[in-house]
DNA sequence: CTCCCAAATATGTTCATACTTATTACCATA
DNA sequence: TATGGTAATAAGTATGAACATATTTGGGAG
């Protein structure tokens, strides 16, 4: 970070965009003649903008230049960890308790996010724990045609979730985040008023044309997802 | 994406990682061999690789190399727009309704948000419509001193929410997501029943040491907050 | 045997240069 | 006046070479 880092220039570049010297909609100089300016090569200017660009401050394309975005997307990253990590991370102990787990015809909601109409799909309930206390109700289905050992995989010892992420390659995946109220049954797992306010991730992966697995995340009251931008 | 592409060298390094060829936990190969074994410049791979690193497959550390995640912790990116933005960009038509506005004392728990103890806060509450819906409540403090024209600024022309983005720019911030059920008043507002899910967004952004606003978005049952990986 | 310092090393960064590619602007043609 | 092709341009990428920096390893001093 010292002269002529790329952090250097993207630090200038912030200051600027800031100080409304270059102000919200208008082109920024090129890469070439900031180069010049700055006193570095051009390609620690690409460096700074590029990343200037991805936390979505400026916009750019070929030809036509770089200039400030005029409704900047601001780009948060959150961080996926494994539940047993992220808990254990904190200092609490981790334990994860099997509730139910079945080979059965899923709903249309579940079967429709499954593309392959033969899927067999396995379908595991549980219930993460931290220092003995409820954290989060899993609800997976498991496509066991596409993931192998599922049907021979003992969820009493490994929970679903870290098993997949330990041995499942995936390609992708898509997340959701919303809210719900506790019914009966769950409110009775994560031992809460029934209708207290949940929490929920909707996750499915992928890999191919083959969706692996769907999961859905009951957090318990007072679960809150943080990050920083 | 021709041959010796960072992107090449991204996707054969995702595939061994996939295959299991370069296990989890286990090293893999320097930057200089991979660039002779592809037969690109170590700068390539060097790319190729951060990438890969980013996306939380791999970590690299100086002198030690680079290994395979044991225990990835997968990075989603989410978009934050601001809320018009985002309404139109659904192709529906955008509202927004003012409904307090008043310089007065924050309760406790929103005045430790702002470090400085002189801080005039204004208080100002809003509704977000999408085609005349409710779609979400905003609930903000800002520093008047912090923000110039705070006290000035007529907010039924337009929302607290995208005056600050484009007026105000900040350094960082803090985002945290939960759920809440609705209050009578929040129902009322939402037109939603009491006690349905709410997802709520709170968000704290500040520059240098100041804090320059805070605020709580209720959004309206269904929201749903959706990223991929 | 333990502790600390120095050498070795893999990643991290900068640079000049050259080439590629998307996109725009302009001009000629219909 | 439209249209389509083409040249100009700015970002995107690749390369080899050099230097910077964080860590590890190993050896020497105590």
């Amino acid at each position: 970070m010292t002269a002529n880092s790329w952090q250097a220039v993207r630090a200038e570049v912030l200051r600027r965009i800031r100080a409304r010297e270059w102000p919200p909609g208008e082109p920024i100089p090129h890469e070439a003649d900031l180069a010049l300016e700055l006193g570095c090569a051009r390609a620690t200017v690409n460096r700074a903008l590029r990343e200037v660009a991805e936390s979505g401050l400026i916009e750019r394309r070929r030809r036509a230049g770089s200039r400030v975005a005029l409704h900047p997307v601001r780009k948060a990253t959150l961080d996926i960890p494994v539940i047993r990590v992220e808990i254990e991370s904190r200092g609490e102990a981790y334990d994860f308790s099997l509730i139910t787990r079945e080979e059965t015809t899923p709903p249309p909601s579940i079967r429709a996010r499954f593309k392959a109409p033969d899927a067999r799909l396995l379908h595991v309930t549980g219930l993460h724990l931290a220092d003995g206390q409820p954290h989060a109700l899993e609800d997976r289905w498991i496509d066991a045609q596409a993931v192998p050992d599922t049907l021979t995989t003992d969820f009493t010892r490994i929970s679903p979730n870290e098993w997949l992420v330990l041995s499942v390659p995936f390609e992708g995946g898509d997340i959701a985040f919303s809210a719900t109220t506790a019914s009966a049954t769950e409110a009775q797992a994560l031992t809460c008023p029934e209708g207290a306010p949940l929490f929920v991730t909707d996750r499915t992966t992928w890999r191919g044309e083959r969706t692996l697995t769907s999961v859905r995340l009951l957090f318990a009251p007072g679960y809150r997802l943080h990050t920083r931008l």
